[in-house]
DNA sequence: ACAGTTTTCGAACGGTGTTGGAAAACGCTG
DNA sequence: CAGCGTTTTCCAACACCGTTCGAAAACTGT
């Protein structure tokens, strides 16, 4: 069949599932489309712009994800359950395919119209939901480059745990203390998402009323 | 000159300052040490190893860089200071290698002891802040995923602005209005990071004082 | 000076992104 | 159908990459 830069960037996701960011070569895409690596380049500038291309599509499943989650809302959810919805969809997709956080880490981020419509959408609830409009910029990119983060490290993640002897244990809890207190790995990935995510909604939401205090009031003050 | 890990390292951290994360190889890090590049598997289990080792440095100079601010700080300065200084120090430090974001990215984050450090640190600034335990890991988790994030989209926007033609913009600004509006570009990188800290602190202050509700309340009521 | 170990070399393997000219496939006009 | 121009594909080649391995070199202790 002809080729196309759709049916490349189709190509392109399929052996990026397979074999993850790294692994993923201009041979293989072309091999799973029975032609020759050399073809691909009459269609695509480099590997650059298909691996733009390919965070482009991610960035629209992650679109289309979200508007899926938001419809299927009840009618009396907030904008902090909207706001949840979309990211929850975004980190979803993107971990849909291994090493997807790279994938949209790497290809420069605002300038591909799907990452760009999960902005506007974004920035459409934020200001909904009454945020000073001078905030919500900050706010979005804020929350974007967060999730970024968040999956990057989360499938960055070696899957089996390190293997620990115990006196290195024993010098790790001495150095570290608090980090090898019980404060972190009591709970699922999943829950510190969504926890991060109400940390940054209540941050939001506690500019929607007032200037953000240069240092919060010590004590009850004026406004 | 004896080959050893820490020149290696050395080496890697100048070649990776002169052509960034992704053209650097093995034999240019040999090259920068007069051998050859079969000799660094001998100190180096791959280049994986290397670039881990690479990471861990940042983060130890991030970690010192931060000390560095704390101690800068004048003696009158809120918790919310002394995590901004640390985030600040951080992000210069990451931002003081060419896609040095992407060699924090790809590393597994935390298993190197300079990113325990300053895991540590960050703790131990929430808990002294009176942030309760349970939410001190994810809060520091958010806090350094987010840098990440940032600093990441950060670097790898384009250093020319991309050239837009006259009919593309009237699109672009018709499909994405808000975000083409006067939301977005008005404020520096710098001003951008710093908002988004205290848009995190807010957060933070606001899980010091309460079970965080589940959904804000819609009017004044009940605690 | 010798034996043993540690360290370096240097060539090689299989793989990568990318290029450019030859060759094929296609569409169109006569 | 023949012919022609354009579009698309092939294929060999280039330079480079990470990594391996046996041999050579350098260093150590006796």
């Amino acid at each position: 069949m002809k080729l196309t830069k759709d049916r490349i960037v189709d190509a392109g996701m399929a052996v990026f599932a397979e074999v993850g960011y790294h692994h993923l070569s201009m041979r293989q895409v072309a091999d799973r489309l029975d032609a020759h690596a050399g073809s691909l380049y009459y269609h695509v500038r480099g590997k650059d712009e298909l691996l733009a291309l390919m965070a482009d599509r991610v960035c629209r499943q992650a679109y289309d994800a979200g508007t899926e989650a938001l419809t299927a809302l009840p009618a009396g959810a907030t904008w902090q359950d909207r706001v949840e919805a979309q990211a929850a969809a975004l980190r979803r997709s993107i971990k849909q395919h291994p090493g997807g956080a790279q994938l949209l880490a790497e290809s420069p981020g605002t300038l591909s119209t799907g990452a760009l419509s999960l902005m506007e959408r974004l920035l459409g609830t934020l200001l909904d939901a009454g945020l000073p409009a001078e905030h919500c910029g900050i706010a979005a990119d804020t929350l974007l480059s967060h999730i970024t983060g968040f999956v990057l490290q989360e499938q960055n993640q070696p899957a089996a745990p390190p293997t620990v002897t115990a006196e290195l244990h024993a010098e790790l809890c001495e150095r570290f203390p608090l980090v090898m207190g019980d404060l972190i790995p009591r709970i699922s990935q999943d829950e510190k998402f969504t926890r991060s995510l109400r940390l940054l909604c209540t941050g939001f939401a506690a500019l929607s009323r007032s200037i953000p205090p240069r240092r919060p009031v010590p004590r009850s003050d004026s406004a």
